[in-house]
DNA sequence: GCTAATTTCGGAACACGGTCGGAAATTCTT
DNA sequence: AAGAATTTCCGACCGTGTTCCGAAATTAGC
């Protein structure tokens, strides 16, 4: 007789789908058709359900993608890690950046609250690596905690902007648009090395110098770290 | 006879109200009920025009936002800077971060394209002032733009990390924010680091430490470009 | 069986940013 | 003075994310 074996059917009325079909549709719809077209609505019909029906699954559409992300994530793969423990640190900073670069959709969550905190495993063995990282490079803890902070400050910037340079149309030179030193050098002006360089910026600005700047910052961190407290391993206990 | 003296008046139907009344408006709004609560519906009625009037006068939202930032960014006071270059590049940078994240609504903005080049003067000129700094360094401007562009992603991941971190209601806990390692720290895991310290990362995380991420950035972008290119100002010329 | 409790579903509605097309108000031309 | 040209204004509308609240479907208790 299946009586405590067989998980008793939930009470109230059945559930017609549910968050992973949702996920899943959505997935369908972003691949299709690009992720500016998922609308809540769109979704809801393409499932077969109410529009309002979705909320009883997802918090709201910022969760929804968050989600995606978080199921996405698991899929960046482990990059192959070198012995050095700086060389780690970047190895697994870029692979971080380049997963989450991948998807445009990433930046609209990528500064919600908790964003870190929310994601799973494999995405967390990255955050470990870097935090392993600085503290073999002779850092405490807690200096690796704000060291990984900054790191991902750059990193998110770096996403955020690029994310947002891409598009915009530059059909109609609004008349608001009018820089002074960017586009049109125009007699000599105090902003002397923004001048001498005005026309070279916008070539400069589209390179890609992520892992360059990480590199660096990187060594930074670590120096600075380094050097405020020599020697020991841990600065709090015993 | 007033005939080439007097600015004829223009063409068509006089306007009956000006971009500059728009946001001061928009001011008065933000500053007595939040920036949240600006609407473009809410700003027309107060005014007294039509929501579509808005329109003829500003792009739109966005737009209108920038153009805010725009004129209190001339207001962000010009700091004393040091004759180090690499302080005057922190010092700098750190106006500007500031300046900029004491209005949470510069992070809706922050990123769109051509924010920088938009700018006016006086945001300008600590632009300037830092690619003068690096170019003091001994770095050749084409660096120096690199650095620059370094820094800016830093201090825009900062500003949006933390401008989406403050709030957010924690009143219901989400089953989904379920993560094992921050919050409980359940048995023995794979992200060793990550587990030890997660009951304090909250605290550490709360921390700003952007100053001094900054100062290991800069010392790390300064020692990467001139271990490059060592001694010559300028790398492409004579 | 019948009612109560419980859970999910979804139509209607709201506030938002934004667009369209035509009305309104003015100067220019004849 | 009358019409053409030009510029601005704005009511109506669209699509969006989100919420309210009652209907619907199921189990639990009697």
């Amino acid at each position: 007789m299946p009586r405590s074996n067989a998980p008793r059917r939930p009470v109230g009325r059945p559930p017609v789908t549910s968050r992973e079909q949702i996920l899943t549709a959505a997935r369908a719809l972003i691949d299709e058709y690009g992720w500016e077209k998922l609308t809540v609505r769109r979704l809801a019909s393409e499932i077969g359900v109410g529009t309002t029906t979705l909320y009883s699954h997802v918090r709201d559409k910022e969760d929804l993608l968050f989600l995606l992300i978080y199921e996405y994530a698991e899929q960046i793969p482990h990059p192959e890690l070198p012995d050095e423990p700086r060389e780690r640190i970047t190895t697994a900073a870029v692979a971080i950046h380049d997963g989450l670069a991948a998807w445009p959709w990433a930046a609209e969550v990528l500064t919600t609250d908790g964003f870190i905190a929310r994601l799973g495993d494999s995405f967390l063995w990255l955050v470990e690596t870097i935090l392993a990282g600085v503290v073999d490079a002779g850092c405490p803890r807690e200096q690796a905690v704000r060291i990984f902070r900054s790191i991902w400050y750059y990193t998110v910037g770096e996403i955020l902007v690029r994310a947002h340079t891409r598009r915009r149309k530059m059909d109609e030179q609004d008349p608001t648009c009018l820089n002074p030193y960017f586009g049109n050098a125009d007699g000599p002006l105090r902003h002397s090395h923004l001048a001498a360089i005005a026309d070279r910026w916008a070539a400069l600005a589209g390179q890609d110098t992520f892992a360059q700047g990480l590199r660096a910052f990187v060594d930074g961190l670590l120096a600075q770290c380094l050097t405020q407290t020599p020697g020991a391993p841990d600065a709090g206990a015993s």
